[in-house]
DNA sequence: GACACGTGGGT
DNA sequence: TACCCAAGTGT
């Protein structure tokens, strides 16, 4: 059923319903397209609660997308550390640099032209064109899928196929509000683990209540490794610590670490952590530790234990050995770095024990 | 179409 | 602990 018959059970009732229980997000306040644009970006494979933050801080540094476009990118970076999936950082930035170049600072209307810019595909082209600007077009993302997959009672081969079936019902006098209603809907009541059925909105039209099925959309179900132990090293010298720098191009591409590796069967962390900076450095030994914390990212888990190294001065140039694959970075601006979320956690458990003098050999005076 | 790309929270 | 999930995009 695709035709109005849909439109009747659907549309009334759901919109009905976002009107009542719509979160009160700071981007829904005048939906400034700039602030949807950013907010889009963020929420890529991000959950709400956690963008927010983000957002505030985001808007309150650059409020107006030319002052993001006259951004530094690593600026923009600090300010995205902790999010994850740092690209979108790097793409919003040129995004809105070549709106300020070639759109006369305005963000493109239509989802051909937002599919030209970098970070945008099919689901925020369609968010960005019906939540900024009202215009009746489809927003695919898995809360649009699930809702429509469960409420129809059949699989939807792709994408396509659930803008093509949205694209029949979505109302011309609120884009808007329809697209958001779906998947507020599936974020707060089809959830993916347990639909709560007894008050959705649109229960009496779903097929997949009515015929007992409530079909799961295929998950991406990426399979994870077991947790495994690594090590970082924080290897010291005169009151600064190394980081590592990342290539160019990967996890976290161009970002500093400390430098760390997996402990192999019944190694021990400082001899991982060792070999962590091998290609670097030597050290006298291990004279602290620091963790362990948990570290998740794409598909990996780690437990990550820190091992602070202090670095043999008489036999070690450490200026010149590490230009070519990190810095040293004094301990008072360590907190200005940008790091992945392993080495930030550890980062601020040194800090919190530094502060605390936990590790008085850290500092200059120590050394 | 498969895979890389982060992270934290829920169960 | 381990698995699943989240307003996807680029290659």
């Amino acid at each position: 059923m695709t035709g109005p018959a849909a439109k009747e059970a659907v549309v009334a009732p759901l919109l009905s319903w976002f009107r009542r229980n719509a979160r009160d997000l700071p981007w829904r306040r005048g939906y400034d397209p700039y602030h949807i644009l950013v907010s889009e970006f963020m929420l890529q494979q991000t959950q709400m609660d956690r963008v927010v933050v983000y957002f505030l801080e985001w808007i309150r540094r650059f409020p107006t997308l030319k002052a993001l476009a006259r951004a530094d990118e690593a600026e923009a970076l600090k300010l995205w550390e902790g999010l994850g999936y740092y690209s979108r950082c790097r793409n919003l930035l040129a995004a809105a640099r070549t709106i300020v170049e070639t759109w006369n600072g305005r963000v493109p209307e239509d989802p051909a032209s937002l599919m030209t810019l970098p970070g945008i595909g099919p689901y925020t082209a369609g968010a960005v064109s019906s939540i900024a600007y009202n215009r009746p077009v489809p927003a695919v993302d898995a809360n649009a899928r699930r809702v429509v997959s469960r409420l129809e009672a059949r699989p939807f081969r792709n994408d396509r196929d659930v803008a093509s079936f949205l694209a029949g019902i979505i109302p011309d006098d609120e884009p808007r509000s329809f697209n958001q209603a779906l998947m507020e809907l599936g974020a707060l009541v089809c959830t993916a683990a347990r639909p709560s059925c007894d008050v959705c909105p649109l229960n009496s039209a779903c097929k997949g209540r009515s015929s007992g099925a409530i079909p799961l959309t295929p998950s991406a179900a990426v399979m994870r490794r077991p947790t495994r132990p690594a090590a970082a090293a924080v290897l010291f010298a005169g009151g600064k610590v190394f980081l590592r720098r990342r290539p160019d191009a990967g996890l976290w591409a161009g970002m500093s670490e400390f430098p760390w590796e997996e402990t192999a069967p019944d190694e021990s962390p400082e001899s991982a952590a060792r070999r962590a900076i091998a290609p670097f450095y030597e050290e006298t030994g291990a004279v602290g530790v620091i963790g362990p914390v948990s570290h998740a990212f794409t598909g990996n888990r780690i437990r990550l234990t820190g091992v602070l190294l202090r670095l043999r001065p008489e036999r070690e140039t450490p200026e010149s050995l590490a230009r070519a694959h990190g810095r040293w970075v004094p301990l008072e601006t360590l907190s200005d770095e940008t790091l992945p979320a392993g080495s930030r956690k550890l980062r601020d458990l040194l800090l919190r024990d530094v502060n605390s003098r936990s590790h008085p050999e850290m500092t200059p005076e120590g050394v």
